[in-house]
DNA sequence: CCGCTCATGTAACTGGTTACATGATTTA
DNA sequence: TAAATCATGTAACCAGTTACATGAGCGG
């Protein structure tokens, strides 16, 4: 195991969060997620638990839940450490910014007329503050668990968001005082 | 052309704000962009030229620099509008949380040792310090510029580095008064 | 004239996605 | 008993990447 990706470090790391479980757990988890850009697909997870279970990171437990039985995973020693190895030493890009489709196209809104960079703008406005209410509401609902670094997780999502939103506002602000921008 | 991609769009995007231009200009453009996720490879843009080409979204001007000859790209018509049509309708995943590597190891921060927490923490403080630094810069020379829109882009990507270092400031505060998390 | 940048491309790979297929078990 | 959920997979695709190859003009 060279190095892991992006959604193989995840992977074990929800196995040491949650315990050990099914795949079928694993990709309900990515699917629920609000936040996470990984869709939890099928032909992602399953290839990548048989990979890891392969290379003894991840050892397959037969489980089951009721009449029904199926596989479960559970992080192994090396699979442990490979999760520690994983997370600690933070890489330049890791800090970069961030992929955001809005700010691209806020680049480019001088090509639209006035009408139409006010309905992007408010648009954006209101998709934005429906994030941070959800958000919002998955923090205080967080709050109250046990899984301290979970929240920080969502709190982080949270300050993004916020963030965004402050930025988007500001857009509008200065339109409405100083007009148009160039181009 | 059913849907543009983010990368077909930031093309055309380049090519309006920043007028006719070759593969190449637009390749080293994304390549020295401090932002953008998009690395400007060859095997991404020349093809992608050719395809945006063939459908009519932009058009090959010969051009030469000095005694060099080349190939420019021109947005059309066509390709103005499907830049606007590109921008305007704000999906919900635009809004949605971004995928950010350090929040995804927070939520796995458990897993170390309150050493290796405390690395990890002031790794991250450092390295997004030094691109709020950079992007700082970036602002306030664009702030002279005419562009305003590309003024606003960076403000925003700055906006959203100050937040995720002021949460990681806030991790770190808060795990010198309480102590750790769970787990 | 030597190395750098300009300029254009292609082949193999990557890390995911969608969509499909299948079947057992539980729940309404 | 029908519909939903649990569970496991595979095949085709996608939008990018890295790495390689090639050649011309330009500046020291």
């Amino acid at each position: 195991m060279s190095d892991l990706s992006e959604l193989e470090g995840a992977v074990l790391g929800i196995l040491w969060s949650d315990g050990p479980q099914t795949a079928y757990a694993i990709r309900t988890r990515f699917r629920k997620s609000p936040s996470s850009h990984f869709s939890g697909s099928a032909g992602a997870i399953y290839p990548l638990v048989e990979r890891i279970t392969k290379v003894g990171l991840v050892k397959a437990v037969a489980t089951s839940r009721g009449k029904r039985s199926s596989t479960s995973y559970e992080l192994t020693e090396n699979g442990c450490m490979a999760l520690q190895n994983w997370v600690v030493p933070v890489k330049d890009w890791m800090a970069a910014v961030e992929f955001d489709p809005i700010r691209t196209r806020v680049h480019f809104l001088g090509s639209l007329d006035s009408d139409q960079q006010d309905r992007f703008l408010h648009e954006a406005m209101t998709k934005l503050e429906a994030e941070v209410k959800a958000t919002k509401k998955l923090v205080s609902e967080l709050a109250t668990s046990k899984d301290n670094w979970r929240t920080w997780g969502a709190r982080g999502a949270l300050a993004v968001l916020q963030a965004r939103m402050e930025w988007v506002r500001a857009i509008i602000d200065s339109l409405a005082t100083d007009g148009a921008g160039t181009s």
